[in-house]
DNA sequence: AAGAAAGTTTAGCATAGGCTAACTTATATA
DNA sequence: TATATAAGTTAGCCTATGCTAAACTTTCTT
């Protein structure tokens, strides 16, 4: 019985990681979208349907349909037929995405990947990294910089 | 002209590395899925539906439709109402997610990122981790044991 | 050996995220 | 300005991954 109790709690605190991973897959295209727009705005002044596409590998329809959620999410703003826009909640997440983005891409550089494989592998880890493991590459990068 | 495929190949490259993301994600449930078999049978002689369901934090039904479909890719055997095994590729596989996933914890204990947050964060990263960044998270273990 | 409990399976539903094809609107150019 | 091309939208499809509820086996207990 106290064995079936600690095998109960041992359980919970293993299934709490999984949860954690599906709960992060969900996050993790609205965090897309919104850097992406993001970047879009910056470097041309708006963002279209189109360039989100091409950048993600998706098609057209995919984008269109994800941006609904995503403006039902609060995060993004859109007049049929125009360019897409993010609110208040957008740029915070964006900015959010960013910098985590960074962190992981200079930290997978100073520990010595290659530039390509860095720029992948920062793609698929940001997302999963929690603020503990978020500081402790800031702190590598910082003490052993790239460049 | 030249700008814009400069431009395409640009974005090629950046669309590979969300592709990939993608394609990671599809692969990761069978992972997860044989890793927890594989140490199930360890720790106990055979894998059972209901265990596999309480680790992942899911519900049976979803266990018995996901093993359908690792069965048919060939991962796993299994006889109606009977505990669950593993193929050749399935074991093959298991051990391949063992091996990056005690690196990833590893790697991130000997970061300095406290224990449970390694334990959790492995599980998300584990999967999105290349060859290249394996092979620096080991070195760094290698040159910075934690214990 | 019968009945209760535990575990497995099936059926049916929902959501997310892909796709193509057909259609509509906006823009650029002849 | 008219029209061809580019861009955005809609509709309808598919698969993966979740869920609950109900049905069916197996196993345990009396």
């Amino acid at each position: 019985m106290a064995l079936s109790n600690k095998k109960g709690k041992v359980n919970k605190l293993r299934s709490a990681a999984f949860k954690r991973v599906r709960a992060d897959h969900s996050a993790e295209l609205a965090g897309d979208y919104v850097e992406m727009i993001a970047d879009l705005i910056d470097e041309r002044g708006e963002a279209r349907c189109t360039d989100i596409a091409m950048r993600l590998g998706v098609a057209n329809a995919t984008v269109v349909k994800t941006l609904k959620r995503l403006t039902d999410q609060g995060l993004v703003t859109q007049e049929p037929y125009r360019a897409i826009f993010l609110t208040g909640d957008g740029w915070k997440l964006a900015e959010d995405v960013k910098r985590k983005h960074e962190i992981v891409e200079r930290f997978l550089l100073a520990l010595g990947v290659p530039a390509e494989t860095a720029k992948s592998d920062a793609e698929g880890i940001e997302h999963h990294v929690s603020a503990d493991t978020l500081k402790a590459m800031a702190r590598f990068v910082f003490r052993n910089p790239f460049n």
